[in-house]
DNA sequence: CATTTATTTCAGAAATTTCTGAAACATCTG
DNA sequence: CAGATGTTTCAGAAATTTCTGAAATAAATG
């Protein structure tokens, strides 16, 4: 795999993009590379293309790897570990939200739940901050389990409803209302 | 302001949160302070709580400042600068949002479409994966500056609509079909 | 305008993260 | 099993980020 010019700006795009995404350089690089390839790529391919050590390389995928971000595959009589981002773009968008929230929200989430139960902090406002924040994110963490569930087709729906969203959330509400479950 | 242990906690949770939220330990740990206290707090009173360097605290409210996540006030016969973080949580949290995407999105969406302008990749798989990509990333920004305009009572309701949201879509879904303009 | 008070800047120190090359490990082949 | 092939580990080097203390800047006070 030899980039054209083009390839290889995504390439240090993603790259200089990792450190804000919470990756490092070289594993932003080998996800795009990955992103871009038709074709499975093995470490050596990718040492190739990207220029850096085959140890880090090693290690970037394995980071990968803990992400969920890529797939191992193998070849006929090829021993050698053959990677592949997921063909689906949005079994990558799933998957880069779960991972984010399972890394960024959830362990906070926790803490809070615990720290609510060793009784309050001793001033009125900060637990009354502490619980209104893990409330927060108990909502949105509920709310992402629904939307996780829908079919990229709905998902999509959903995404391009444009103004129309908020007439609907008022429809849903008035149902609500009349059969008495109004909040 | 002296923190209780539970404050402590919470505080030296944030901190410790902080690189993977892309924010540095004593960001992290002035917001969460900022986040408790019921009254702005200047510079030094944070310096004293934290127990790090003046110089420290000053580029770390500068730093929270360029993410408009506090807000600087000041009070009658002192010239000092007093921060606060936002009241309302729904607040801090359309701001972080913002602040994300801003930062780890919209750079992303600029590049592919000045590489999509510089003509393709000279590969017609990276072409289209490039393509799939802006797009997916384009509907997603215009789903934010649709959700972004709603007020927060109506984004409650939409994130506790629980199950019924997939039959939500389909019924929007329906009425755009009736109208001849389905897609 | 000299002094006091508050804040920022910045060069270098300290800490942390990333990366490399060499060695270890693992597996296959003849 | 000896050699070949492929992958991982890891100690230290290199790069980057964070933090500090001292100096500079800014603004108010008497």
């Amino acid at each position: 795999m030899t980039l054209t010019p083009i390839q290889q700006e995504f390439v240090l795009h993603f790259g200089e993009m990792g450190s804000r995404w919470g990756i490092n350089r070289t594993v932003g690089q080998i996800y795009a590379l990955l992103f871009l390839s038709p074709d499975p790529l093995n470490a050596e391919a990718i040492t190739r293309a990207l220029d850096v050590s085959r140890s880090n390389i090693s290690m970037g995928l394995k980071e990968l790897q803990s992400w969920n971000l890529i797939r191992m595959r193998h070849m006929q009589g090829d021993r050698r570990d053959y990677f592949t981002t997921p063909d689906d773009i949005w079994d990558i968008v799933r998957i880069l939200v779960a991972e984010r929230k399972k890394r960024e929200i959830d362990p906070t989430l926790t803490k809070l739940r615990e720290l609510e139960m060793q009784g309050g902090t001793g001033n009125s406002y900060s637990d009354a901050r502490i619980s209104e924040l893990r409330e927060l994110i108990a909502m949105m963490t509920d709310f992402y389990n629904d939307i996780e569930r829908l079919e990229t087709e709905r998902l999509v729906k959903l995404m391009t409803l444009g103004g129309r969203i908020a007439g609907l959330i008022d429809k849903a509400d008035g149902v609500m209302a009349s059969l008495g479950k109004g909040r």
